[in-house]
DNA sequence: GGGCGTCTTTGACCTACATCAACGGGGCGG
DNA sequence: CCGCCCCGTTGATGTAGGTCAAAGACGCCC
């Protein structure tokens, strides 16, 4: 499955491949340096980062690693979108989160990843080996410091994602959706509307704790209510988003 | 714990809580060091953070800070037992934790608490201002790398809880619960079996995004299939712990 | 020690969402 | 350009867990 799709994308997008990067600076040219680890260092600093980072490239439904393998490299995503997620044995799986441009993962407390990343979209990631980035971070406290505020970022989300999950309705997890990929777009410098849903309606499902007929139902039904509007290529206009924004907080 | 503290504290609620601490050295008595933010510290170390801590003790269901609130302290548990949790408008609550002697609480990304936290029992913590924490974390990068190994574990086990939230069953939500409740307890070095349940089947109930009464009919469920088996006080004996790990693992 | 408020348990019923099933449409390969 | 395979949508039905209600149980307080 998943190489059958890779074969797609090679096939599909021909000049996407051939890493043309600049190798001797991948770093130098990075266009989400701001939002990311490397936020904070200089020009000198950087440096020392480009010289331990190597850069790769995945296609939809690639798989990035396995919950439960040696937590080798931690990656930043600088194009695309991943997805994260923790199966049960019997198949049933939740997505913990999707990563887009900027993003860091691989954060692991442990020497194992608590959570599988797969590719959504064609997408470019920087890699860095643990064992070379710990002393880069002794080195660097404002990087240590970076991640420290990253990873309790990524606390609030999860901590707004846990309210969500167990106490929220189909059509406020759906909203909260909407917001929440708009809201990250805008982030990145992109408009906030309309947003583009690069990702399934079953993956969309396994984040949200729904299935993908509820997904597709509770779209259907903002799009009856006028709240929102289904765009061509996956793109949806959020036409009444403070309407959306009252579902999404539960009011 | 004993009820008599309780009793005392629900008697005389906000009031003057004569309390004599050794304040020259709360923290060079401090029994869950090994366990806290301070683990790494040498004496010399503990003695400027000692400079700053103040201790405080709450009452069964007294807050400690609501979401929304400047984020002026961060805490660290050294008795009892706190809840954190948020809410939506309407007043329905997901809790996103339970806290135990050890645990820290009180990190927030921007300056805002992003959950409130209130006590389940008698508890009593540390708290530090973060003004004058933030100089000794720069100060002492071990303990910044800490807070970060911290944070990161943290983010596991709030992606655990997601699984558990989005596509558990109320089963397998109420046997995952009582194996963490065991697993922590141990942890903090008391025995693993039986357990002791301080919150009620309310708080439970809002951390595994259930009603009181489905998870009282899982634990009569659990009973009656022999898996568990409710003592007095609060306690339970996880009677066939293999069992609850199935059911709690979704096998 | 007796009354009382709170928490837990149990029962009867209901509903939001899951499950099962079928159809349609768009993109890709041949 | 045709056909196929996904993916999304829609419909019919099932069910886990929620809601509503009431009866214990437990500890607290006087």
């Amino acid at each position: 499955m998943a190489s059958f799709e890779i074969k797609k994308m090679t096939g599909h997008l021909p000049g996407a491949r051939p890493r043309s990067q600049d190798l001797a600076s991948p770093c130098s040219a990075c266009n989400v340096r701001h939002l990311t680890l490397c936020a904070a260092l200089d020009d000198r600093e950087v440096a020392d980062m480009a010289a331990i980072v190597s850069t790769l490239e995945l296609g939809p439904g690639e798989p990035l690693f396995d919950e439960g393998e040696p937590a080798k490299h931690v990656f930043n995503v600088t194009a695309g979108a991943i997805k994260i997620y923790k199966l049960l044995p019997d198949g049933r799986r939740q997505m913990t989160g999707f990563l887009f441009p900027g993003d860091f993962l691989g954060l692991a407390n442990d020497q194992i990843y608590a959570y599988s990343a797969e590719a959504v979209t064609f997408s470019t990631l920087c890699r860095f080996p643990r064992k070379q980035l710990e002393p880069l971070l002794e080195r660097y406290p404002k990087m240590e410091r970076r991640l420290l505020s990253m990873a309790s970022h990524e606390l609030a989300v999860a901590q707004e994602q846990m309210l969500l999950l167990g106490r929220k309705t189909a059509r406020e997890k759906v909203a909260s959706f909407l917001l929440m990929l708009s809201r990250r777009a805008e982030q990145r410098g992109q408009p906030r509307n309309p947003v583009s849903i690069p990702m399934s309606r079953n993956d969309i499902g396994d984040y949200l704790g729904l299935t993908t007929e509820t997904v597709s139902r509770t779209f259907t039904q903002l799009k009856s209510n006028g709240v929102i509007t289904l765009l061509n290529s996956g793109k949806v206009d959020l036409a009444d988003g403070s309407a959306l924004q009252e579902m999404a907080d539960g009011a």
